[in-house]
DNA sequence: CCGGCATGATAGTATTACTTTTGTCTTTGC
DNA sequence: GCAAAGACAAAAGTAATACTATCATGCCGG
């Protein structure tokens, strides 16, 4: 993560992609196009072809940037896992009270992106749209512990650490940090995503601060 | 879920098969092929074509069983929480104690199946880690809503249900049980999948008991 | 003004996802 | 015991997807 010209830039693992789409004006593109898509069609009928069309380019230069769209979809859920873990950095700061840390750690996780930041040319409220809808289809896969290795996860890592020592300092015998704060992040998306689409399993009511509220409970309740 | 001549039959939402895989040998080898075959190359890798081949029959009549590979998935997943649901039944039955129902719900739904019950021709270990490595792609698609209306999540609401209703008896005035047990359900296979392929983000230490034991305690204590 | 790199244009291959047709065999109905 | 119906195998075919390769052009830095 870097300073630059007043903006911030989220460096990626270079295992995923060829060529860095943020060093030309193809490659950004290439990343908005995709967003737009993928928000709007879904992971499975998005293809590089669609996406040429979508940001009037050719396949074959689309494949010049990203090996394949699972690799495609693995930048774009780490560069957002990057994003946020420089939000939380700054949510974060100063900060005295370890219990008012981890209040607003698990509020920024579980709520939904809800403003583009303008921080970029990344849409970041369609962006957490993919990550929630998507983003699972990124780990799930043969190719993980590969990915792993090259250090495709290292942001979404990063941040689970980051919160977990909030959790250590708030309980130092509490002895699954990580797993509380992962099971946190995935099963705040996975309650939006059914909130949604399968509201029986949930108990969404006024809003989806549901979410928020019970996670928050589930977090506190788990370390006392 | 009927009774037949010994074994316990689970009986399957009708949108999910053009023909019933258990009306006849074909179909309930293209159902264990696709068990043995998913839980080796993964669904990515997985194709009708190669079934075929594996089961000895062509891919046309894979066709006649089921729509598409997605429609499978779906299939194996539901008799999966067919089969959960009605193995939870019978652990709870005459048990008064709730919290010890619940202790044994939450255990059932967080332990890796580790024996194939001989209940029928499919085999229960492999299906677990299917479901712990797929189902989620079964759920998040643009096809959910369809799917939902159609009656295919029916034996996973049910089993949400049945342990919702041991929450509520424990604690009526806790405001989020399906979402706690839907966290618990999908959290544990997460953490499964995070302590074999990510475990920086888990805190599994002596074997896969500490899941059980962490989503055991979480449970407990939101109730709290 | 030259050389190199980024892209566009075009074409081509292999695989996947699915459909269609036809012939044989088995089952079921009578 | 025979005819009709259904189930399956075999084979071929189509459309889309996931790539790869080739070549020409245009731009940018030296």
């Amino acid at each position: 993560m870097q300073q630059l010209n007043g903006k911030v830039s989220i460096s990626i693992c270079r295992s995923l992609y060829l060529k860095d789409p943020e060093s030309s004006a193809l490659g950004q593109k290439i990343l908005t196009g995709s967003i737009d898509l993928i928000d709007r069609i879904g992971l499975e009928q998005y293809t590089f072809r669609k996406l040429a069309v979508h940001v009037g380019t050719t396949e074959a230069s689309v494949y010049r940037y990203f090996e394949n769209k699972h690799k495609l979809l693995l930048y774009l859920v780490m560069w957002y896992w990057g994003w946020m873990d420089y939000r939380l950095a700054f949510l974060l700061a100063n900060v005295p009270s370890a219990e008012e840390r981890l209040r607003r750690a698990v509020r920024l996780l579980t709520e939904t992106v809800k403003e583009d930041s303008d921080f970029s040319h990344i849409n970041e409220v369609k962006l957490h749209r993919i990550v929630v809808a998507e983003s699972l289809k990124a780990y799930l896969t043969r190719a993980i512990d590969q990915d792993n290795r090259q250090g495709a996860f290292a942001y979404y890592k990063q941040l689970v650490d980051r919160v977990s020592a909030v959790v250590n300092e708030l309980n130092p015998d509490f002895s699954y940090p990580q797993m509380l704060i992962s099971t946190i992040i995935e099963g705040g998306h996975l309650q939006h995503f059914f909130s949604d689409h399968i509201p029986r399993v949930t108990n969404v009511r006024e809003g989806e601060d549901s979410v928020v509220c019970f996670f928050t409970n589930l977090a506190f309740k788990a370390l006392s």
